[in-house]
DNA sequence: CCTTGACATTAACGTTACGTTAGGGTTTAT
DNA sequence: ATAAACCCTAACGTAACGTTAATGTCAAGG
């Protein structure tokens, strides 16, 4: 038998996480004297253990009473859908770290950048990813087009297209400070609408999810943060409002 | 000027988030009517924009009130702390997919798994690499020693050493239940140290570093895993019981 | 002018997993 | 006997809002 303190060193954590176990019934004492003190058998040490092995996948306390709880819970299902939840994790802090890491190259005063390097994401070869994603997104017949419609460009034409993406951006990122209401981001939204055309000609719901993806999509995002952290965000409300408008 | 709801659809939060940011005081409206309502105007407008930048990276509303604070304050240096955290998350969360994905093998009756897999983390290979580890935690002299010996052993020899580790670890799972305080558990800590010698002699605290090492380490921890999710934490307890029993 | 619906306000509790006093008994060693 | 070390319960604090609850305000229609 441990008393608490005793139980707390031998598993490596403080009395109180053991009162709080015992509070919201996740680990009771195997016996409680009559002065009240706690005391903690074999099973309860390995009861323990196993709530930390738990409690160490980041699984909430109240799940760890689950799958401890009855015996017919479904043990599989829920490490399952917590690995899941774990995966998200990562991907999502990845992109984080990559935003950062964007950030901090764009304090640098990497302003310096060349408009190649700037728009080196919405290159050729980035351009076929780019449909690769959308394809998931929207109509497969759509993006089939737009593919046709980009190929029978020639290279010139391709390399005018990205000079004018480069132009719309840029002049959207000198736009920002008005905010996305304003009349200058507004009408660069219009331009903006105007060039895709080069690609396919979306309707105004599927303007906006595009708008939306540019934030969603890491690779879009990637290559939008690169000009600006706060560039999709920002795309994303001025097309917002601009759809908004029109309906 | 916007009001709350306004705002809110705008920058896509809720009208809460706006009065949690008014009472910290990380975004006060540009003007408040006689009627207490609250106004925002483009600067507002802007200044959220960045605020939702930052709380996008997981930055504390604190910090973000910091970095935005005053013009002198290390943007650059809070960034790059920041990453850093987000790359030990990265780490971490690995950790943990991989453990989970261990358990879920685990749980899926992958019992018949033959001593050759289960034990594969105690190849040889694995062995190097066993060494470079315990290079950094203990007297790197002692570590030399120990490869000496381990590549002095036989071909027959070394698979014979292996097998024993796997029936020690096998019987310590069985013990498992018994506890780590129980005199099973502690008496194949006894086998286990004599085991040890055919690599080195660790001394008891070096012993109880070693079985920590279990834990700690994420190579060691993955082979532990392999075997039974809780046998490296019920290790370092056994071990630490059998350290403290003896001195 | 009055009603109604949409929107505004402040206040305050709920959430997660404990950390941290605070106030007061109990056990153990000297 | 007394002090150190340990035990208990109670209750507030943490982060960033979500969620009622009770109540005041504004614009539009009858």
């Amino acid at each position: 038998m441990f008393t608490v303190k005793q139980l707390s060193k031998l598993a490596g954590v403080t009395p109180r996480t053991l009162h709080h176990y015992d509070e919201i019934g996740l680990l009771k004492p195997s016996r409680v004297g009559d002065n009240g003190y706690r005391y903690y058998g074999e099973d309860a040490v390995l009861r323990l253990q196993q709530i930390l092995f738990y409690r160490e996948l980041d699984i909430p306390l109240d799940d760890i009473k689950k799958i401890m709880g009855r015996r017919d819970y479904d043990v599989m299902g829920a490490l399952q859908s917590h690995k899941e939840s774990l995966n998200k994790q990562a991907v999502r802090i990845n992109r984080l770290i990559q935003t950062v890491e964007n950030t901090i190259e764009h304090l640098k005063g990497t302003k310096t950048m060349t408009d190649e390097k700037l728009f080196e994401g919405f290159s050729e070869e980035e351009q076929e990813k780019y449909a690769q994603e959308a394809e998931k997104m929207y109509d497969p017949e759509t993006v089939r087009e737009s593919n046709r419609k980009w190929k029978a460009y020639s290279a010139a034409k391709k390399k005018a297209i990205l000079a004018e993406s480069s132009i719309i951006y840029k002049d959207m990122i000198a736009a920002m400070p008005k905010g996305a209401k304003s009349a200058e981001a507004q009408a660069i939204v219009e331009r903006w609408r105007a060039h895709m055309d080069y690609f396919w000609t979306p309707n105004l719901e599927q303007l906006l999810e595009l708008a939306k993806g540019y934030n969603d999509d890491p690779k879009f995002k990637a290559n939008f943060d690169k000009m600006h952290p706060q560039l999709a965000a920002f795309m994303r409300d001025a097309v917002k409002v601009y759809v908004e408008s029109k309906k």
